[in-house]
DNA sequence: CTGAAAGCGCTAACAT
DNA sequence: ATGTTAGCGCTTTCAG
């Protein structure tokens, strides 16, 4: 490994000379800057970044951690943040927890020990409370909040509104002329959606039967299996809300192998906004996550923090709005059956 | 921040003893370690991996180089690179070049200098050359090559045989009575998977007219926009071989969007098998890349050379596989309308 | 079994 | 304008 130490013998000057030229400071000769310059060019001199952060204490590194990167909700928040990061000369670290909090705890340990200069969770990667027992307070942080209330203590947070999210969703079934709705819900993480759809049902006098919430995982199979047992019910919802994009992507394909058409005979509306909810037949209505909103405060407010400024700790609150696509409609009056054992509608063999 | 010297001193005995207990190395009598490891507790004793880093030459990190995680084909190989890496005791860096050279000379520089272990490059993500030319000797690097040929140099890859993808698509739907069929490719990129393509229909005597290859970039949109293109022509293709899935899912919403039938009216075959084109319906037919396969052999290699053993540079090759789904079919004898001003069918304005 | 000393590659403060 | 010195926090000989 050639070090600044060579670059220095080579030029017939001292490490700091070197050094002070790579970091382009000023103190330092014209001719001898072109001579260093050459020899780090000769040899091929690469600083290395781990000594420079040892003395420095910074690494220009900031750490993401995400529940999952298979949910595509995931990559397109870290494409994001990794464009803001690069914006201002970071690089990211991105790590997934797989909600698993001993694997999560592993992470963090090791990015704390990697003297990352600052720390960006989102919502459903880390258990808040260990969190806050694991990160030093001099360590910026900034939590990505979807769900999770805020935890107790010192934090700094953006907050995304998925109780409003869910009323959202609610309203716009309830406006289409929905009565009859039911929900596949991840909880508890999504505990919060569910009451905000509840909440708005029942201010247009509307309840929620028990048997009409599904439970499911955010994949698209678990919001398979869930419409699929919903639509099985004698009283079939005429509309599902699925608490995340992936699982109301699950129940259109479940209705459409049990041959309804959506949005005819049961309209979907999904949560998250994914990209590719567009690009689905029928087209994905969705209550969005304001993503972009949401990286830009938690960015702004991280950048803050490492630039040592004062940051309200008041959570930063963004408000999800509706994308209205095709697989809401307003209900029909005749009820079509659905055929559970359904092949694909589309499917070589047959049927339809 | 509390360094090793200060559980020393709370200890007392020497840093090198707590260096000891940390890293489980013996040598250190019973009750000192028990007395060390109480101090860690109480102090909060995080060891400094850059430290420890700068000296061992060893950061127990990996990083990974992909062009983009918008498209989920890469998240699917990430999370399975991440898995075995973790497995291993390493932690993975991610990082996207979004197929920029200069952006990614700039992330390959700020790797190197951080003293990474290993470096897992997928194709697409940074020229060949660029690569060669700045990584050192002395850093395990192994390529995953799905569609480059290796660089000239002793590099250590895995390839796909992405031609013989293209073979099996063109296999399978010449097998279902194809002839005239179209397709839309990432090009220059994924120039071998049109060669096979066009070479197995040439071995059975078909032609692919030069306008029966519509370019696109491997988004959605652009496969959207290119089967318009195909399907607007006066003999329509009965088939399209799209040269990665996401266009083959823009493909399909063109298709059913201009109210054609898949597959009845047009067949669609994809190439990559991304999670998401089992749950569309009608279900994405597709050559499936063989993830498991490459990263698996990759991260063989790549621990190998780590270890320092000895490695083949003869370039390992995995082979896709055919995934037939529900969006290919024999060809119609009738050919129906495209109606390319179509809206969505389930579309709540109506129509269909 | 434990301690002292040297040094990883770099930068920052202080001379010169 | 350049050189000297002293670490950053850790591991690693090599003595004790």
């Amino acid at each position: 490994m050639v070090t600044i130490k060579d670059v220095a013998r080579h030029t017939g000057v001292t490490a700091t000379a070197v050094s002070y030229v790579i970091r382009g400071k000023d103190g330092i000769g014209e001719e001898t800057r072109t001579r260093v310059l050459a020899a780090i060019d000769a040899l091929g001199y690469r600083p290395n970044l781990i000594a420079r952060g040892l003395v420095q204490r910074r690494t220009d590194t900031l750490a993401l951690a995400v529940s999952t990167l298979t949910n595509p909700f995931y990559p397109e928040i870290a494409e994001e943040v990794e464009r803001v990061a690069r914006e201002h000369g970071y690089h990211l670290l991105l790590c997934q927890t797989h909600g698993n909090a001993a694997l999560g705890r592993l992470y963090v340990e090791g990015l704390l020990g990697r003297m990352i200069d600052g720390f960006l969770v989102m919502s459903g990667s880390l258990p808040g409370a260990d969190l806050l027992a694991m990160v030093p307070r001099s360590l910026p942080l900034v939590l990505m909040l979807t769900d999770a209330e805020p935890p107790e203590g010192d934090v700094v947070s953006v907050g995304v509104d998925v109780r409003g999210a869910g009323e959202l969703a609610a309203r716009h079934l309830t406006e289409l002329g929905h009565r009859r709705m039911a929900v596949i819900a991840h909880l508890p993480p999504h505990h919060r959606r569910l009451a905000g759809f509840r909440e708005a049902l029942a201010t247009v006098g509307l309840g929620l039967p028990g048997d009409y919430v599904e439970e499911g995982d955010s994949t698209v199979q678990s919001g398979y299996r869930a419409a699929h047992r919903l639509l099985m019910s004698p009283q079939r919802p005429t509309a599902i809300f699925a608490t995340n994009d992936l699982m109301a992507l699950g129940a259109m394909e479940a209705a459409l192998d049990g041959r309804l058409h959506v949005p005819r005979d049961l309209s979907i509306i999904g949560l998250d906004d994914i990209a590719l909810g567009a690009h689905v037949r029928p087209s994905l209505t969705t209550v969005a996550m304001p993503k972009r909103a949401l990286v830009q405060g938690a960015m702004e407010l991280l950048l803050q923090r490492i630039k040592d400024e004062e940051v309200a700790l008041a959570p930063r609150v963004v408000h999800p709005y509706t994308v209205i696509r095709h697989s809401t409609a307003a209900p029909s009056r005749t009820q079509r059956r659905y055929h559970p054992s359904g092949v694909e509608r589309a499917s070589p063999e047959g049927s339809l």
